[in-house]
DNA sequence: GCATAATTTGGAACACGTTCCACTACGTTT
DNA sequence: AAACGTAGTGGAACGTGTTCCAAATTATGC
């Protein structure tokens, strides 16, 4: 018997397989987006989808690895309409807060969607470190890229550069999570991002 | 009819509910240190608390804030701890290194109680925003005590002081989810801070 | 085109968080 | 001491994530 499992082999299987796994991403994204993390249920997911619910855990063995490939393909995304176009602002601390800002009013707009993914991705155990992994390094080379000012000369990525990135994604992951669980607002977490920068990239 | 809700009321209520209180408390501990998140089942928490299912959920009214609530018990001790004492250590970074090597030291001690206590606190929503407020006082308390040097002395406490510490416990904390769902080792995280602090403290 | 293997389906079943209810025990007021 | 209200008990029941299985469907090798 060969063990297939379409959400994490290298290969991404028959056309017919990676239209199933669109689908699904896609019906966890509508209910996420409407619903929040509540609404985004197994049973609701796989007859959005139109695929049986066993389809669906072989996909992805479980909801939080579901709701953290939804969140990686949206960075994804994220990273690369950003990875296209130069970042505006003086110095590295204005970029990035540039960027982490555009990635906040993104957000902002989508709160349930947001709560969503946050949700999953700090539940996260272990099994999903792969698609973690997905997460972290679409959130660094965001950050890293808006250091150095959107020209893609990776030559410049020091060790350092990567460490200051992970601090800042670090920071505003629990910032993330403060304002996706009610715990400070919009604003309160705009500030809290600026006053990290400061510190942490005085130039 | 008077509402009662012996879990977040001021009054702590009469001697038998306070021992109720810390029963339950104490099951929930030694069922996190020995299973983590998934073996605080809330019928085994009543259980070997010796009360009825309702009971527990009048206390807490759910997993979620029985376990913030003891993670704040958790953190409360700490912080007395460590606020009786003298910090050793020549600059902030030192001092404040000095003291999050010691409480990771003591969480890697109990792995499982960290993973559940860790877990109920990132995947807390707004409801139990009081229970949280609990945990972040006594979490930045802890890192100004020690940027102080551990001196009791509480006017030279600016705002910065307290934005730095928030920051601190911002890395922290999702160091601690790294390392506590598997995704990071003791050392990495232990590295990742050192770094951490030395940006945002350079003296 | 057939035989065989792999995948998908539909749905039952289970686990655990949570809710609810009828009943009992207890402490307070009068 | 009697009546009343509040808290606690025991247990059934419900929702949703997860597992499992037999039957149907689809893909693959010959």
């Amino acid at each position: 018997m060969t063990i297939a499992n379409p959400s994490t082999s290298d290969d991404l299987g028959s056309a017919a397989q990676r239209e199933r796994r669109k689908r699904i991403l896609d019906a966890t994204y509508d209910l996420a987006k409407s619903g929040g993390f509540d609404a985004v249920q197994m049973r609701a997911v796989a007859e959005r989808a139109d695929v049986a619910l066993g389809t669906l855990y072989r996909y992805f063995p479980s909801k939080i690895h579901l709701l953290v490939s939804a969140l990686g393909r949206q960075f994804d995304e994220a990273s690369a309409r950003l990875g296209e176009r130069e970042i505006p602002g003086d110095t590295q601390a204005e970029r990035v807060l540039y960027v982490l800002k555009r990635m906040a009013r993104g957000m902002q707009g989508d709160p349930k969607l947001t709560e969503a993914l946050t949700r999953a991705f700090m539940f996260a155990d272990s099994s999903v470190t792969n698609e973690i992994h997905v997460v972290g390094m679409a959130m660094t080379s965001i950050v890293t890229h808006a250091m150095h000012g959107g020209v893609p000369d990776e030559g410049a990525l020091t060790d350092e550069d990567v460490a200051i990135a992970r601090v800042i994604g670090d920071v505003w992951l629990s910032a993330l999570v403060a304002w996706v669980t009610g715990r400070s607002t919009a604003a309160e977490t705009a500030a809290h991002m600026e006053t990290a920068v400061g510190l942490i990239l005085r130039d």
